[in-house]
DNA sequence: CATGAATGAGTTTTCATTCAT
DNA sequence: CATGAATGAAAACTCATTCAT
């Protein structure tokens, strides 16, 4: 009885585009299967190609789903926290399990780097305009705290997401080749709440100097 | 001039490894192509299998040749600072300048990360034997540091170490995707500038705070 | 007639199967090629691999083929006796002519024992299942000349069947070596005759004597 | 210190040959590699091609050292037996347990015979030489018994010879097809003795009857 | 819409043999 | 004589894509 039979068109390419997920994030672009894609799909290979023409077509569509389902979650971390400060904190928290909690995703994003990010590129408006709200968060964040006097003034909200980002991505995406060239402590539990802890640190400090004095 | 017939093993083996770097750096295991490496080089195809069995087997050897070569590299940091305080500044800015400088091996390492490292494994000893000196770096760094009072005890060398990385490292490997997602003003000239400056601020801060307080 | 498209997968494979048979007959599979066997086929390389994966599983299936299309041949040898005697006797010259006119068969069987067997052992049930009936048409013979007092009981059929295949094969497979180092005229027409009256002499003696006095 | 460096030439005629010997006799000629050849012997692959010109020159040399050995070994069965009777039973027991031990000869017969003896014929004179006392043995013993009245003339010696031949060669050669298709209780040790107790019975009782009634 | 069959161009790999020293 | 290096030709095998039904 194997695949039952898809249902409609958009269940089919939701289906296609979750496997093909899987296979890209896993293998890279190149080194994905469209033969496998097809196989672990609930449809043929014939559909692929109907939906998305070829397999950068379906590479992008994937792309373009991982980035909008990432920001969408993103935008969900709304908590009504007490203060600036305590909502720095959980941002940078939450950002960090976040990134941990979704390796497929930092996988893709790591392989178009490779690509110079040539696929964002060409899907131009398609992709930037899901992360529209990105920044805004910190940025609301920060002002905030600014004028709340917890945080200094001077500070780019791009800049902190751009830190932020950096400590969290990394710590997915460079797990393998940290852990077997220094050992694999830091991602022991322990090590992982040292890690989370100095960047929640890292930020606050930033936040609270300010980058006036430059 | 053409292809001189070698007659050099260890040159034509250097070459071969040049070359291979570079394509592999630029295309992932997957896509690259062993016929194209061949052509570039000046060999043939068949000496690439002569020395190297298959296209995994050169793919390793290339990176033991780049983890080796950027291992020399940051042991030579060697400078005479007037303090630990200064010389924490210093080996920030070196990494990050240096992960700059070296983006083909940067490309490497992330595209190790998405075989999940395995092929660094595969290496055993030969690949763990050359990380052996990269955290002791920091390590007296910090111990300098806090005997002279200048920083606090309890800090972790090894997160140290993670934490640099991290910021320089995705500052080259995200750089594609963090740019088409958020524009490239933080790699304008001024915004690397601050990148790197939050960078040694925040690790400033770590040593000097210590972690006992955890 | 060119190469009509098949579009009959069972036609393709068994068109493919058919020549390959030739080939690995005739060179053995290290010397059989697959461009050879693709060249002479109605279809394509690529549908031997599309079929049959690589050369091995090809072989393989020639294999299965070939002992089937053998052992339904022998199932045939059908006819109805005036006695046991004349049964066996007619059974030891069928076997003596079958082995001659399938001597592409032969050539496999002998290709095979190089292998050691290799292959017919990775088929397993596939190639066991084929060889059921073989011994017992013998049996059945012997079982009846014993009842009718012509023959003596205590031989054991797989023996006598072992016996009757040893000469019917010899004769086929060794032919060249043997021609060269004895001359040929144990094949002249008269000498072949000689030996299938030697085997059928020595197989009558064997049921005649039985083997109690063992 | 690997390969003790060669002595003279005949000795490393002689290693290269026995290793050629060994791999020809595994894999046959198309699935041997002078590569492998090279490695096993205690000289280098230059001296191969040195001392036989390419690879089937090899081959063929082994081929000839092959059947020397052979033919030296069966001129040696020597012994004073009391009957013509005996001496026959002795010689089909001899030729059955002297294929069985040696089972690399018999190997590179049945691959020559896949080359339908194209090598044999090749060397001409070389080859057919070294037969000439092969059936004279059998002829002897015949005549012997045929005047003593053990025996009864007509039979002819070479259709002797190739009787015995037949049984005791299939039962090296097929051994793996026979067993994996009619299990291998005629390949244990009284499996064994009966198979060659039906050659030696089988063999008097053609000798005892003769041919001339055909 | 759906599917198994088909394919051309390309990819990795192998092999016997020769060359330079 | 001896050896590691070198090689061209050809071998096995793969892949994204299209076709026929």
């Amino acid at each position: 009885m194997a695949k039952p039979k898809a249902r409609n068109p958009e269940e089919v390419k939701r289906n296609i585009l979750e496997i093909a997920s899987e296979e890209f994030a896993e293998n890279g672009f190149a080194g994905a299967r469209v033969n496998v894609i097809a196989e672990r799909t609930e449809t043929s290979k014939r559909m692929i190609y109907y939906y998305f023409d070829d397999k950068l077509g379906l590479y992008r569509e994937v792309l373009v789903l991982a980035y909008r389902q990432m920001r969408e979650q993103e935008a969900a971390y709304n908590d009504a926290p007490k203060s600036a400060t305590e909502a720095l904190c959980n941002f940078v928290r939450q950002t960090f399990m976040d990134r941990i909690r979704h390796e497929g995703f930092m996988r893709l994003v790591a392989i178009e780097n490779i690509h110079r990010a040539e696929n964002l590129d060409a899907l131009g408006a398609r992709f930037s305009d899901v992360n529209k709200s990105a920044v805004e968060t910190i940025a609301k964040l920060y002002r905030e705290g600014v004028a709340s006097g917890e945080f200094r003034a001077g500070c780019d909200a791009t800049e902190l997401h751009w830190f932020i980002s950096a400590l969290a991505t990394f710590n997915v995406t460079n797990r393998h080749t940290f852990s077997a060239a220094f050992g694999s402590a830091v991602y022991s539990e322990k090590g992982q709440e040292n890690l989370c802890q100095m960047a929640v640190d890292a930020v606050l400090h930033l936040a609270r100097t300010g980058r006036d004095h430059q």
